[in-house]
DNA sequence: TTCCTTGCAAACGATTTGCATTGGA
DNA sequence: TCCAATGCAAATCGTTTGCAAGGAA
């Protein structure tokens, strides 16, 4: 039975072959790592979960690598802290959810017929902004589950 | 006749001492940089705007001070830069539009219909997700008037 | 072999803090 | 007056870089 993370890594395999970037064993541990949450992580935070195999310097270069190949995704939330997540092609295009409490940040996909009004609206306000849209991000901050 | 930012120069005022924070001069010349800007501004770009008449240490002490007083708000945009711009209930509920070639920032406001729609999304999604939703903001990435 | 990648340490830029001084309510 | 706010310099934090060593095509 095809499991969907093989899939992905597939995928990526794929895509980075493509741009002649190499797949080494560091790489990997961080795709791992990302693949595994279910939202944007803080470098320090990757760093906490690879148990630090890969030393800072070397993931801030694995992280830049992986961002400039298309693989992942910067995302930018509270106190200056960059988060990194997988690139809306492998994981889906979704939106944030960030707890005012905790701090914690939650991906979230919006049902087909919402997204389509919100895409809808974002090109409505392109068009009277004389600007031309080409992504979109809804973050919705307020009280997670947990912090209610 | 009343200037709107004499205005706003008051509730300003207001806030401040109901929360016993004092206004003094260099506080001022911080919040007029911030009134003057038509987008969220980063601490260098205000430092730039004073004329470096408050050094850098008391700027950031200053920004930290009107944010905790709920004046101004954060925000975070590319490359890790922090932000900053009046408050909501100071300026009116906005959107953003990011250049993704020059970079810049901009404020837009959206028309009453379009924000109902956009609250309505906003509210489903925060019932689905079991999440409590206190405020939202649509970031829209693309290409400004002139970069096009 | 030939580059690309890695690890370490040092460098860097943005932000924060300690402390003595100044200034506002 | 009296405590909060300021200015300076030093410390700290996250991130980047130079360089020599290791690893994949």
């Amino acid at each position: 039975m095809p499991n969907p993370s093989d899939n992905l890594e597939r995928q990526i395999e794929r895509r980075l072959a493509e741009q002649q970037v190499r797949l080494t064993s560091g790489r990997r541990v961080v795709i791992a790592a990302l693949a595994a949450g279910d939202g944007p992580r803080s470098v320090a935070e990757i760093h906490r979960r690879i148990r630090r195999r890969v030393p800072l310097s070397s993931l801030y270069r694995t992280l830049a690598v992986l961002e400039a190949a298309g693989v992942i995704a910067l995302h930018h939330s509270s106190k200056g802290i960059t988060r990194y997540e997988l690139a809306d092609w492998l994981r889906g295009h979704h939106h944030h959810l960030l707890c005012i409490e905790c701090g914690g940040v939650d991906d979230i996909e919006i049902p087909p017929s919402l997204e389509k009004d919100l895409r809808h609206i974002v090109s409505r306000v392109g068009v009277g902004a004389n600007f031309h849209p080409t992504d979109h991000a809804l973050e919705i901050a307020g009280l997670c589950a947990k912090c209610t």
